[in-house]
DNA sequence: CGGAAGATTGAGAGTTCTCAATGCCTGTGG
DNA sequence: CCACAGGCATTGAGAACTCTCAATCTTCCG
């Protein structure tokens, strides 16, 4: 499956939403069949958002959780004076909400990029789903990512320059994008224009255009239409300061060898 | 229980280190006597750390998860250039860590921004939390609240100037501080420096200085030694575009009324 | 009475923003 | 097939905000 893929929406996904969450869960642990057979279940038919329509408005409290199961979502928030700050983007087999915002609401607003499918979940379902051992450490895991790459987002928009910003988050999109199958070695679909990734890393546009351009001169990124292409991965992410642990923590499978991650992996 | 108390760590705290989570989760619902007797069973005791002394090591697997019993600890990353970040402050009832990380590893190190106590939870006690639901609720609602101030941090940092992003967090730690009775009406402790905001906020301590003078000159704010005093509440939660919302989704018990957060609520 | 940490202030440099114009690509309609 | 409109990308010039470097001042504490 490659990223040519995103722009179809017509294909197994509409058959299967579960498919994507359970490639996902199952990135932390293999899963029981019964819990396979449970999320299979409890997933709802996924439905299609065209570009830029709403999913979640932001305050609002949803009535269900919802799953993407294709294409990108972005999580944002708009402030007093209009301007807007996307505080995520979110791939096949995450979640666009918590389910406790069903309960206490939700300050963001969330909406397809391009074209996407999402699949609802009820609040019911999914507190079931707490009492399976194995899906229980998968969801966790699956909201720690979450929370990981907010944390990193705070981390670039607050210490990184622009250029730096830019870097990392290609990098993570890139290996959050391998992870699930959607990306190449050199480089991935990007359903986002200029705009969306400003108001992601607290630029403007203008800039976001002058930064990539460096990023074009300096041979790490080239993009041309929604393509990103990364000649050299490891240079950039040297340059962005995108580590190993980066990967595993927003991304990647667990680690193997607890000893990685003692306090001597870092100094 | 007033702010004042912040300094003096030998008091109940030191002989109920549960006191401040039960407070916390029973801002969101009524616990049966069952589930606090648990809790407070399960709470290890508090051990005291001395100004600036680590919890958590960023990048190590925690071993246990860590409650603030009293005093504020914060949440950082260094980056690879040394600059740091600081992208939480934990209050008493929050904690350090989420479970999960103590499989899968923490990306940020905790520490204790003045004198502070933590108490030290096993994973084994928190999984069996899961099992009862008004606990299950109660822990869920205070991970959101943790997730909604993460990601009302990338919104200051990525969309507000300086003074704004001051004001807010201001506005934000007065809300959070007030739900556990450790603020008064108009100001609290604050035990961090220039630098610690600085890096809170993504600034350089030069610039919060030339900031936090303005806001002085301003009326906004005055800081004597480590007290925070807020002569109109008000006005900043107003310049800082602080809505009602911001408490009840970062610090205060849920909503009373679902229709409070219907669409019209937002335009 | 130092010494140390933190707060404050000044001056100049650098990054990023704003405003505004121009160019490019795509889809649509004639 | 071509012209046109609209959205997006690109570029320029000057303004604004924030940073860096450095010095001074205050407070706390041994």
């Amino acid at each position: 499956m490659t990223a040519s893929r995103l722009g179809s929406i017509d294909d197994q996904a509409g058959r299967a939403p579960a498919a994507a969450l359970l490639r996902r869960l199952e990135r932390c642990t293999a899963l029981p069949d019964a819990d396979r057979a449970l999320v299979a279940d409890d997933v709802g038919d996924a439905r299609s958002l065209a570009p830029h329509q709403p999913c979640i408005r932001q305050g609002q409290a949803p009535r269900q959780v919802f799953l993407v199961v294709e294409g990108w979502m972005m999580r944002w928030q708009i402030l007093p004076d209009g301007s807007r700050q996307v505080t995520g983007f979110l791939l096949p087999g995450d979640f666009c909400n918590d389910p406790a915002t069903i309960e206490h609401g939700f300050d963001a607003g969330v909406s397809a990029l391009g074209p996407a499918m999402v699949a609802a979940i009820a609040p019911s379902a999914i507190e079931r789903w707490g009492d399976r051992p194995e899906l229980r450490r998968a969801l966790a895991w699956a909201r720690l990512c979450d929370e990981v790459v907010q944390r990193s987002w705070i981390v670039s928009v607050g210490r990184r320059d622009a250029y730096g910003r830019l870097a990392y988050l290609l990098c993570q999109l890139h290996a959050r994008l391998s992870a699930i199958g959607e990306a190449h070695d050199h480089g991935f679909v990007l359903p986002a224009t200029q705009e969306h990734l400003a108001d992601a890393l607290g630029l403007t546009p203008v800039h976001v255009n002058r930064v990539l351009k460096r990023l074009r001169e300096d041979g790490m990124v080239e993009i041309r239409r929604a393509r990103v292409h990364l000649p050299d991965v490891a240079a950039l992410r040297d340059r962005a300061g995108f580590a190993e642990r980066d990967v595993h923590l927003s991304a990647a499978p667990p680690v193997q060898e607890k000893a990685t991650w003692g306090v001597a992996a870092w100094a």
